[in-house]
DNA sequence: TGCCCTGGTTACCTGAACGTTCCCATGAGG
DNA sequence: CCTCATGGGAACGTTCAGGTAACCAGGGCA
């Protein structure tokens, strides 16, 4: 595996503790941040709080708010309130957002692509940890 | 922007919380991990734990040794101990851990050419931060 | 009058991640 | 003898992400 242009600063050491990739990471660090994302993406971009939650099993209401509002102070995600009853309100993509579903849909991809070398790491913990605890 | 081939499990709602993305992330997700990882690939796969806290400024011993630990129980990294005075350790990445050079050096290079959009992204976040406190 | 729905907030708790500090063994060199 | 450097470990504390549970507003509806 060659991998292509790699900027230099990234090529020899010491490495910078907030280089590109620890930001992007740091940005889908959140339990729930990429999955929110990557549902807004799939259903096409916006959709109502239920109906995300319905989506996201596991995913409680306040972590669920939580999430939305650190996304809507990076302006990856905007909320619109309809003045109707019952309260309608939804979350979609902005430009910037749907820019960074880009790299996330690329790790969807190799994680679907090889999901055998990740279930191997799941196997190697369960082993060490087994060794180590007996 | 389209996305190729997906599975179909990420195409329709809802989606699990341990999908492929979410494990990679979580392996990722250390806050030396990912640096550790890249290093070792840069210097050619092998480093002694000098020279690796050398070239990553800010990285403790603990945490280094912490990682390091880690990424071994994952068999991610090997390590090989020489006995000779003063001792000599060399870490490398096994094949497994070279697997996963890829999409990490997939993040690098994203991050390194959309340097604009992580800008905006502090930007926008130093913005609402300076709105909330005063 | 209760009780449902909607979306959201608050207080509180727990575990883990991260970091600092001090300590260990070994041998070389002064 | 003391001190250096090597790679590592143990104790400890702080911070914070994540989660639970309660509550609130506003109307519909029976």
């Amino acid at each position: 595996m060659d991998i292509a242009p790699l900027p230099d600063a990234y090529r020899h050491a010491p490495f910078a503790q907030d280089c590109a990739p620890r930001r992007l990471l740091r940005l889908f660090s959140g339990k729930w941040t990429t999955m929110i994302m990557h549902t807004l993406h799939l259903v096409g971009g916006a959709s109502r709080p239920g109906q995300l939650q319905r989506a996201l099993p596991g995913l409680s209401k306040k972590m669920m708010t939580q999430t939305l509002r650190d996304l809507e102070r990076m302006r990856l995600v905007e909320r619109e309130i309809m003045q109707v009853m019952p309260p309608v309100v939804e979350y979609r993509l902005t430009d910037l957002g749907r820019e960074f579903v880009e790299p996330l849909e690329m790790l969807y991809r190799w994680g679907a692509q090889h999901a055998a070398a990740l279930d191997q790491v799941d196997r190697n913990m369960a082993m060490a940890d087994a060794r180590d605890a007996p």
